[in-house]
DNA sequence: TGACACATACCAACCAGTCGGTATGGTTGT
DNA sequence: ACAACCATACCGACTGGTTGGTATGTGTCA
């Protein structure tokens, strides 16, 4: 049972949350310390394990903060302000394209395809909480994309909750790319790449 | 100075690096410990500290070992057989994709994707090795692009090795979302829509 | 006064890496 | 031919530091 507390300043426990999702961004799930995440947090570890049973749950925890987050942040975002979901869907990848500027490795990624990398063989049920994170996200795409594909492109023999998970295919593959290059640039490109093929898709662009 | 061994029972180097390719893909690279590579590879700890300096550096000899295997099973893969260098490009993702059959996720998915998700910040060297295996792999790709593009697209305005790198960024995303889901034909799934967008490049199987 | 939200001190398990020692096969000097 | 010497390969008990987690104390507020 969750209990809303006091706004102005933030409790514990979201403090802690938050700097999960700093630091295992950075460090990884698997080597981040609870005694690194405290000193991160500036709380103690009698308040971290007030708050969470265990590392496992912290972890879960995180995911399930960080879907709500980036949901909030998605849902805010002006891509949904196009009449067309075809608009809509190219502005979507232009926005995610967008969020890559002016941030670090760590701050663009994403911190279910950073944890469930580490955790899908040994943690059950770290990779379930990554899965429905990485799902919830990539459903509110399909929707778009499937309403993109009723009106231009009804009789295309590809799913639309196929091609959303692709979308995410590429961006999580981009993450692994600029990881390996020390270079977010490298992220950029393959998004590109991404826009151009849904454009082909759907002749967007070549139509009036 | 590598001095080459008797081959007819594997040195006990290589049941290390061997045990390094299965464990690390499982487990992850922080997770893995050396006891339980030296319990895969069937030696002791001595053995192992005789061959490795650090944990740190038999992930760097993991990773050259790694490009050195997967290079040569390219290399030899039939893919190279077609005349066009388009229909090596086709058949490439093809053989990607088929390559995730029969397999089990550790199996099928890459070394290097996994561990430089873990190491990109915390390890420069591991980061650097990670980075050069899948250039390596990228770089014969981005061969085989360039020739068909100038052959079938020379006015196109993607680069050879942008769309190598984008290549290797759908596979790298699509373990990803095999791994969230405990289920590699997502993956497939992906590296379809991977060659779809080639396809719809080159306007591939519209000429005649 | 008692439940909640922490703080501090502590512990047992684990882990990378060390170290003294052994077995074996090749080389050298006589 | 053979002893003396040495390098390589390997063994496994041990260590010092770290880590996730616990036990217990303390201040605060309803």
């Amino acid at each position: 049972m969750v209990v809303f507390m006091n706004v102005t300043q933030p409790s514990t426990r979201s403090k802690l949350l938050n700097a999960a999702l700093q630091v295992v961004r950075t460090t990884g799930f698997e080597a981040t310390t609870v005694d690194e995440l405290c000193r991160t947090a500036g709380v103690t570890k009698g308040a971290f394990f007030h708050h969470f049973k265990s590392k496992e749950e912290l972890g879960v925890e995180a995911t399930r903060y960080w879907t709500e987050m980036t949901g909030a942040m998605f849902a805010a975002a002006s891509y949904h302000e196009f009449e067309d979901p075809l608009d809509q869907l190219i502005a979507y990848v232009d926005f995610r394209r967008q969020l890559l500027e002016d941030h670090s490795i760590p701050e663009a990624t994403c911190l279910l395809g950073t944890m469930v990398q580490e955790t899908y063989s040994s943690n059950p049920v770290l990779r379930e909480a990554c899965r429905i994170g990485i799902e919830t996200h990539a459903g509110t795409i399909a929707e778009i994309i499937a309403a993109a594909k009723s009106r231009h492109a009804p009789k295309a023999s590809w799913s639309a909750e196929g091609l959303a998970l692709h979308t995410q295919a590429v961006i999580q593959g981009a993450f692994i790319l600029a990881k390996a290059r020390d270079d977010l640039s490298i992220a950029a490109d393959s998004i590109l790449h991404l826009r151009r093929y849904i454009e082909l898709l759907f002749h967007y662009g070549k139509e009036e």
